[in-house]
DNA sequence: GTTTTCCATGATAAAATTATAAAAAAGGCT
DNA sequence: AGCCTTTTTTATAATTTTATCATGGAAAAC
């Protein structure tokens, strides 16, 4: 298995000279980095490549940053990078719209490599640790790989469309614990989202359908859990 | 001014521009807010303010939010605050992790002021009504689970209705004291809505049902108490 | 000891919540 | 464009929870 720094980085900055300059230090660590001068070419990478991380300069002509992580995220659907935006200080007002573009953090310039390097790697921890999540009982056994998008259910393999896979996921993670609509909502769709009150139980249904019945159950009024035993 | 506003709230963001637009609009609405630039400031500021609320964001460079968390719970094994997670929905890897960890809620980024603080009256109130009950003594032991939603009657385990549970949590919370059908009424079915004279009894009569009738006894023209031992 | 008040109980009605099916809408893919 | 999949909406059925009511009995007041 890859370690932490096996990971492609992928640079995004008009001036030549961060682009080295960063570059240089990132790739001092062992990451693989490539590098992007604009945003419809990092935009390119991005599909090819699909790097673990991308670091995107918000201030740049033409595609500025946040219209290229837009383009990433909801244009291209692709959700596996961690998407961080280098900005400078007067540039914060730009955050709250970078958020809901979908960018993960944001790291100020001046840039210090040490600082730099230490997000890098917390921000790659998580990505690392996020291999799937194993339930192991008596009754049923379930696997869940989220790199494969694919569920393995005593010996069985069933690939789930994304939302049945999130609600899943997150039901799964905490086996007896209840979460509610409200809770299932904010995670599983976002906030910006507004959808409709029977959405959930109707993928509930869905993976009742495809996992059986005895894996998740309803608390009336409360919400749903996913069974312990 | 000891209103429900009156709690202490921990941000926790190395970002200071966001630190800063969420005390604004948090502290705007009287709640004592405090903040850290990191984890282990923020672990730091945790003991000595025992806040009632912790809002953390995970991404951060050195410690993460996770990681903070796990401090704060496992290893400080601090439970009083709320811990709620600032995240974005590109991160949703970190959520699964998150809920092991301790977290009581997820907040997704972007973060609207209304919403928010929507969510924080939410979380505290939950705050106000215990967060658990454990009662031990010779003849009965009892456990009340918020986050499964469960009881556990000397071992035997029993799914109550949400109004049964959450008279039951007011009784348990405080055994031996007598609260009157005023309290109960106020308390678990709120001032708003308007019921019945009976209401209260018949809940009552279908939890001694199910738990017995040696946990709640009647103190006739004052209200009900949960037996001391 | 009788009256009065209050609560317990079971049956029943009402309300709230979720399940289900089917169709529409929104994306994806070739 | 056309076809397939996924997601959301809509409408209705089924289920569970909650509230009400009527009655009888027990405790308290007189």
């Amino acid at each position: 298995m890859e370690n932490s720094k096996g990971h492609t980085i992928l640079l995004v900055d008009d001036e030549p000279d961060i682009l080295e300059f960063l570059s240089y230090n990132i790739r001092k660590e062992g990451y693989k980095v490539f590098t992007a001068n604009n945003g419809e070419e990092g935009v390119k990478l991005t599909q090819q490549l699909s790097p673990s991380l991308i670091l995107l300069d918000v201030m740049m002509p033409k595609m500025d940053g946040i219209e290229t992580c837009q383009i990433i995220r909801k244009d291209l659907n692709i959700t596996q990078p961690i998407i961080a935006f280098l900005t400078s200080r007067a540039e914060d007002y730009a955050q709250i719209a970078g958020f809901e573009a979908g960018a993960d953090d944001y790291i100020s310039k001046p840039i210090r490599p040490r600082l730099l390097l230490s997000k890098i790697e917390s921000l790659l921890r998580r990505l690392d640790k996020s291999h799937g999540v194993v339930i192991d009982s008596d009754i049923n056994s379930l696997k869940i790989d989220r790199e494969k998008f694919l569920i393995e259910i005593s010996g069985k393999q069933i690939i789930l469309p994304k939302k049945e896979f999130e609600l899943l996921e997150l039901l799964a993670s905490r086996p007896g614990k209840v979460f509610n609509r409200e809770q299932i909502l904010s995670i599983v769709w976002g906030n910006e989202t507004i959808v409709g009150e029977r959405t959930i139980d109707v993928h509930i249904r869905k993976l009742r359908e495809k996992l059986g019945d005895e894996y998740i159950r309803t608390i009336k009024g409360v919400g749903y859990t996913f069974n312990e035993k």
